[in-house]
DNA sequence: CCCCAGCCGTCAGGTCGCCGTCAGCTTCGG
DNA sequence: CCGAAGCTGACGGCGACCTGACGGCTGGGG
C-alpha cells in the first residue's frame, strides 16, 4: 500500500511519515502541490492524504484538477478547519474524507485503513486466488487451512501479485508499489523477494501459481495445467 | 512500446536506454534535433522523451513543429530548468508531461508507464483476429480458451500483424516494429521469428491464419477456406 | 546499552531460455 | 528444371533470472 502525503509543516510531514511507514505503508511525502502533482504522475498511489493550505495554491484545486482528470484515486483531506462548511467544499470537491488537526499519527492510520477497506473501495479484507487466502488487515497468508508467516515485504508482494492476479505485473510496476522514491533499489530487489516468497508459497504446498513472464514481469495465478 | 530518447549527454543517455530497456520498452536513442527528427520520419513512435538544450536548437521549437504537423505522439520533457514558466510553456508548446532533472531511471519508466496509460486509450487492450485473440497488456494470446504461451518477440510480432490484420504486413515494416536502429539484424531473423510464431499458433490450432505472400510479407486474417 | 534475531538489500556465480545466425532444404514461378 | 524466396533444425552467445551467502540495520529483550 503506498501513500502521497502532501503536506508543507517539515516537522509534522517527519512525523507522519515515520509513523505511517511504521504501521507498514510505503509513503512518498511532497511539500506543495506542484511536487504532488509530479508524483501522481510518475507513481500509482493507493490513497493521497492532503493538507490544505499549501504554499503554492489551494489544495482543493487540485483535488477537482484530478477528478476533472478522471484520477479516482481516494483522498483523505487533514486540515485545521474543521467546519461543517469546510468539509462540504472539500468533499465536494472530490475528497472522500476528512480528519480534522490535531491527531494522533496512530489515528491517521486507523483512519486509512478504513478507506482502503471501504466498500466499493480496492481493499477487499481477504483476497483469494486458488486455495491461496490473504488477509489483507493481519497480513496473514494460508493455503487452505495451513498458515504461511510471511515477512512485511514478502506479504506486500503477494498482495499486489493478488490484487492483479490472472496478469502479468512489470518487475517495474512491483518496484512502484513496494518502494517509495526515496528508497533507491537494485533491479535485483525485486527477484530475490520474489525468490524467497515462492519459496514460502511452495513449502506450504503452493507450486506454480507465482510464475515468471520472461522480459516482462510476474504473473500470479491458479495453478492450472 | 517502442520510444525515442533525445538527449545529448552521452552518459545520461546511456544510463536510461539501458534503464528503459530494463523495463521492456524498445529504445531508440537521439543526440539531436536532426537526428530525432529523422528517426521520427523513418518510424512509428509511442512516446517521445525530449531532453531540451540540445545542441542543434530549441526542443520546444521541434515540438511545435511536430504539433503542427499534426503528430501526436505523446511527449514527455526532460529538462533541469523546473521553473513554473518553463513548464507552462512547454505544455502550451504541445508536450505532455514534463519531468525536472535530476530524477532515476527508474522514476521515468513510472512516468512513461503513466503517460501510455492515460486515457486517450491508443491501445484496445484485446486484439482479436477470428478465434484468436492477443491480450496487449498481459502479452498473453489464446485461441478460444486455449492459452498460448509466447516468448517477447512472438508476442511483439503476432500483436503488429494482429494490428494489420486482413492486409499484407512488409518485412522491412516488422523489422521497423521489433528493433530498434541501433540492433543490427538480418533479414532472415523475421523469417525465423514468424516460423517460430506459426508454429506455436498451429500448434494452439490456429491453423492457416498467417500467410505468406511471396516477395511482399506475411498477412495475418482469420482461416476462412 | 548491548546483544541477538530476523529482515532484506546487495553481490556474485550459476542456469537456462531466447533468439539471431547459419546452412541446407523446400517451394514456387517461369 | 533453374534460381530465387522462404522455411526450419541446429547451434551458441547473451542476458534475464535464480539463489546462496553476506552483512547492515532495526527492534526487542535483558
Amino acid at each position: 500500500m503506498r501513500l502521497l502525503l502532501v503536506e508543507d509543516t517539515v516537522r509534522l510531514g517527519e512525523l507522519l511519515s515515520e509513523g505511517l511507514a511504521r504501521d507498514g505503508f510505503v509513503v512518498d511525502w511532497r511539500q506543495d502541490i506542484e511536487g504532488a502533482a509530479e508524483a501522481v504522475a510518475s507513481a500509482t498511489y493507493d490513497l493521497i492524504l492532503l493538507d490544505l493550505g499549501l504554499p503554492d495554491g489551494d489544495g482543493l484545486d487540485w483535488v477537482r484538477t484530478l477528478r476533472r482528470a478522471t484520477d479516482l484515486t481516494p483522498i483523505l483531506v487533514l486540515t485545521a478547519r474543521g467546519g461543517l462548511d469546510d468539509r462540504v467544499t472539500g468533499l465536494d470537491a472530490g475528497a472522500d474524507d476528512y480528519l480534522v488537526k490535531p491527531f494522533e499519527a496512530s489515528e491517521l492510520s486507523a483512519r486509512c485503513r478504513a478507506i482502503l477497506r471501504r466498500p466499493g473501495q480496492r481493499m477487499t479484507p481477504v483476497l483469494h486466488v486458488g486455495a491461496l487466502a490473504f488477509n489483507v488487515a493481519s497480513r496473514q497468508a494460508a493455503h487452505g487451512d495451513l498458515p504461511i508467516e510471511l515477512s512485511r515485504r514478502e506479504g506486500d508482494l503477494l498482495e499486489t501479485l493478488m490484487r492483479r492476479a490472472g496478469s502479468v505485473v512489470t518487475r517495474g510496476s512491483l518496484e512502484e508499489s513496494l518502494y517509495a522514491f526515496n528508497e533507491p533499489v537494485t533491479p535485483n530487489a525485486v527477484e530475490v523477494a520474489v525468490s524467497r516468497l515462492r519459496r514460502k508459497l511452495d513449502d506450504a504446498g503452493c507450486t506454480g501459481m507465482l510464475h515468471t513472464v520472461r522480459g516482462l514481469g510476474y504473473l500470479m495465478r491458479d495453478a492450472v495445467a
